[in-house]
DNA sequence: ATAGCGCCCTGGTGGC
DNA sequence: TGCCACCAGGGCGCTA
């Protein structure tokens, strides 16, 4: 399930391999994956053919790559996504959906057995604030400015791209929890998935980082003190540290851009172990159903709330 | 405004 | 062994 550590890692991997790269031609296969424009698999793949990667930038769980022309393709893995880059010749695998041939004699390759991840093209005046959070340095495009040669403009679809939250290793992170934490009667563990509210941390993660602040995913928002927030922002980021320098969890599907899976499986403490001890107390590790997802926790380190 | 739920989609799993 | 209900969960749209 590629979360922030995830998709960083895809994007820490692709990076060294693909910038500078040309998009040689580009076959994509499924309406379904392409975003934007809305099920336009051809205009997509035209779009992209012939320009280069000039860098690639992380914004929540969206992976954005910088193309020439002042176009960028923005890709979200959902649940069982991959990219990754493999040599023009491996045999395409079912369920791969855009195959992006470069000028090395390899491809970019998308593959999605579920069908939720999406591909996206904007051009760089579409996107604004996001480019810098995303860490692409807007320097201005002097080819740019006439739109990129895109097929269509349309609706700035997902709207959940524009509405992101602060990353979690920002400094803001702790006064947006904060405030989506006031008087609210939903679990704790629902505004942690509310990419409104903080960018980037899923299922696992917000497990991860709830046992490691000591808090019940169940906790109702409003009976946390902003000392509770800071707390679990600075368990979000331990965690997610930690998951970035494993190269992120594989539980099935994730690999990174190099098609290597992640090492962060055998460090979680509390996600897929119910039953087993506890890694702080020993006590059995539950999982209850908070916010329509599975929850892992541990019942002596996490007490419930008082009903 | 808010909270909860169903939907999308496929493959793996576990029960019988 | 085969069959099938069920589960995984990110984001979004709908409802009350």
């Amino acid at each position: 399930m590629p979360e922030l550590p995830e998709v960083e890692t895809v994007r820490r991997t692709l990076a060294p391999d693909l910038i500078g790269r040309r998009i040689e031609y580009a076959t994509v296969a499924s309406p379904d994956v392409v975003g934007r424009p809305p099920g336009d698999p051809a205009g997509f793949a035209a779009a992209v053919e012939g320009r280069r990667v000039e860098a690639l930038g992380r914004r929540g769980k969206y992976l954005l790559l910088r193309l020439s022309g002042g176009v960028v393709m923005v890709v979200h893995l959902r649940m069982t996504g991959r990219l990754w880059i493999c040599p023009a010749g491996a045999p395409a695998e079912l369920h791969t959906h855009a195959r992006l041939a470069l000028d090395d004699g390899r491809e970019l390759r998308f593959r999605d057995v579920r069908r939720f991840g999406r591909l996206y093209l904007y051009h760089v005046s579409e996107l604004g604030a996001l480019l810098d959070e995303a860490g692409l340095e807007g320097a201005p495009h002097a080819a740019a400015a006439a739109g990129g040669g895109l097929p269509v403009a349309g609706p700035l679809e997902p709207p959940g791209l524009f509405e992101l939250g602060p990353e979690p290793f920002d400094p803001s992170c702790e006064e947006s929890l904060a405030r989506a934490l006031a008087r609210r009667r939903a679990p704790v563990k629902a505004l942690l998935l509310d990419q409104r509210v903080i960018a980037g941390l899923g299922n696992i993660y917000a497990d991860e980082a709830l046992h490691a602040a000591g808090i019940h995913p169940r906790t109702p928002a409003g009976l946390l003190t902003t000392g509770d927030a800071g707390r679990l922002c600075a368990a979000a980021r331990e965690v997610l540290r930690r998951a970035i320098d494993n190269r992120g969890t594989t539980l099935r599907d994730y690999v990174d851009g190099r098609g290597v899976p992640g090492e962060m499986r055998s460090y979680l403490r509390v996600y897929g172990r119910e039953g087993e001890p506890c890694l702080a107390c020993g006590e059995p590790v539950r999982r209850e159903r908070v916010a329509g997802r599975s929850s892992f926790y541990c019942p002596r380190c996490q007490p419930p709330p008082r009903p």
